[in-house]
DNA sequence: TGGATAGGGTCAGGTTTCCTAATCTAAAGG
DNA sequence: CCTTTAGATTAGGAAACCTGACCCTATCCA
């Protein structure tokens, strides 16, 4: 590899030769004449050849500088296309969330993220992950409803906030049916999720192990719908009183069981990101923006928790 | 034109990413790891996108580095390639010069130019110019022996010794022709230059307006075949006193009238030069070089116009 | 003719950038 | 467990850089 001359020598030169003068140049990089002056004369005598005549009325490019402009200005161009690229997928986001994260969480957060970030452009997709699982390549960040015990190595977590599961339904429901014992929900159409039944599966092993086929009931394609499902008196859901606080709240849901809660054995929401990128600006941001945007969905987790030990 | 990142960080990447770790790069450059490790980051912060993945092991590129690589390592190799092509032909000094000035001044003191600037690689024409005279795109440095009155305004001119005419020929013809005043140059046989007759001329209308007619008599291809001519007693050649003093010392050649000394009215030997590279390095160690070496020239020549005033 | 303008060169002095050298950290290898 | 390897980090000093003021020259224009 040849020596290169001092480079920014090589772009004061440039942007001199392509305005035909070292003020235009010195406009163009903010700097003074006398800076471009020196920068020249500096290459000039490490090439040891002359670049530009000067002449009171300006200068003018030698035979050796018009050999030389037209290389660093395609050589500068190219550099700058490519790193502009590089910087431009910097300020672009792509966030991949399953839809019931995405309709009961992200979407309604989201502006208050774009408020607050507005040099990044955020990018959502709102879909479940192909078969093997969040890939780094697909987008920034990715949302999971589990903490990927150990799966993926190349994988960082950032853990949102626990899964609080019980079963829930609409308060008509309950009455018509007289659940008071996870033995009732024999008697109960149980409404889940299309993808997986682990949720029920996870609750029942808990608190029902004979009572209650985690298999049986209906499917929905995610579990947003599942749930305005059970609002409207179809069932009962394996509801996570967190993500929907709300419903309780309005009374809209009723838990069948108050006491018995089992927290996910996958932990609960996180975001995940690949390793490379996980301490990226725009990156950084959204795990910031997140976790301080669920600070009250861990403290209501909490406060359930805390009831039940009473 | 976008902007660029920091010039000497995209080096550093480059070199970095090219020996795939900070050391090979700290080696290339000639710097520490810390120097390296520094510009890197700041690259990274400029583009707001990691280039390396940092392992205890070493660094790996990120998609976003491996992308980047190519393109500056492409781009610097163009600037190396033609830099150091201009470079080279900085080095390169092409001399012409006319076969008289060539054989009898230039080619004996030659030897002594690359003693002294063994950096430089001369390349020596020995001819005389096309009719449009020293063109300083065919050589960096032109011969001459007249100062060019006016002719090429962008040409510079270095005067090396005067021209001092006197007819002159073998001891043994003087003796034969009893030559003593102008006149009796009409009984001798002239020896001239093909190209030019002017030295005669001139001379002739100095001291012998009406005794001698300069046309006449034999040419040769240039004035070292033709004052050879003379040392073996063909005729009477117009000499200069000091390019040929070595024969009037040695005896070999003598001067038929010794106070009829006519200067060129064109000056004398001189070096010529494009105006774009008349400073450069190697024009400027030519220069130098020649005007020292013709410091004898001009000595000889002063002595002589000193001795015709007493 | 002579001042205004425009382009560039040069230098001192202060700022920024850069490098070094020493010290840390984390993993791998003997 | 110690050594080695590859980087990160920091302070402090060296080098590169820029500014701002000045000079020069040629041209334009009144």
């Amino acid at each position: 590899m040849p020596k290169l001359p001092p480079l920014n020598a090589l772009k004061a030169f440039e942007a001199a030769a392509r305005h035909g003068g070292f003020i235009g140049a010195s406009n163009e990089l903010h700097v003074t004449r006398g800076a471009i002056s020196r920068h020249v004369k500096l290459l000039e005598d490490h090439l040891g050849i002359p670049l530009f005549v000067r002449q009171p009325q300006g200068v003018r490019l030698t035979e050796a500088g018009q050999q030389l402009l037209p290389v660093l200005t395609d050589a500068f161009e190219q550099i700058a296309r490519e790193t502009d690229r590089l910087s431009q997928s910097a300020t672009e986001l792509r966030v991949i969330c399953p839809p019931g994260t995405s309709i009961r969480w992200l979407l309604p957060r989201l502006e208050t993220f774009q408020t607050a970030y507005p040099e990044f452009r955020l990018k959502l997709t709102t879909d479940f992950y192909a078969d093997r699982g969040f890939d780094p390549s697909d987008a920034d960040i990715g949302f999971s409803v589990t903490n990927w015990p150990n799966r993926a190595p190349d994988l960082k977590v950032l853990p949102l906030f626990p899964t609080l599961l019980t079963p829930a339904c609409a308060p008509g429901y309950r009455r018509d049916r007289s659940v008071t014992s996870p033995e009732d929900l024999t008697r109960c159409e149980l409404l889940h999720e299309t993808r997986s039944h682990s949720d029920w599966i996870a609750w029942a092993n808990t608190f029902a192990p004979n009572g209650v086929d985690p298999k049986s009931g209906q499917a929905f394609s995610n579990i947003d719908i599942a749930t305005k499902a059970a609002v409207m008196g179809v069932g009962v859901v394996m509801a996570d009183l967190v993500l929907c606080r709300e419903e309780f709240e309005s009374g809209a849901l009723v838990a069948l069981f108050p006491k018995l809660v089992c927290p996910s054995p996958f932990g609960g929401i996180c975001i995940l990101g690949g390793r490379e990128k996980w301490n990226t600006p725009k990156v950084d941001a959204f795990k910031s923006w997140a976790f301080d945007s669920a600070q009250t969905d861990r403290a209501a987790a909490q406060q359930v928790m805390a009831s039940l030990a009473v």
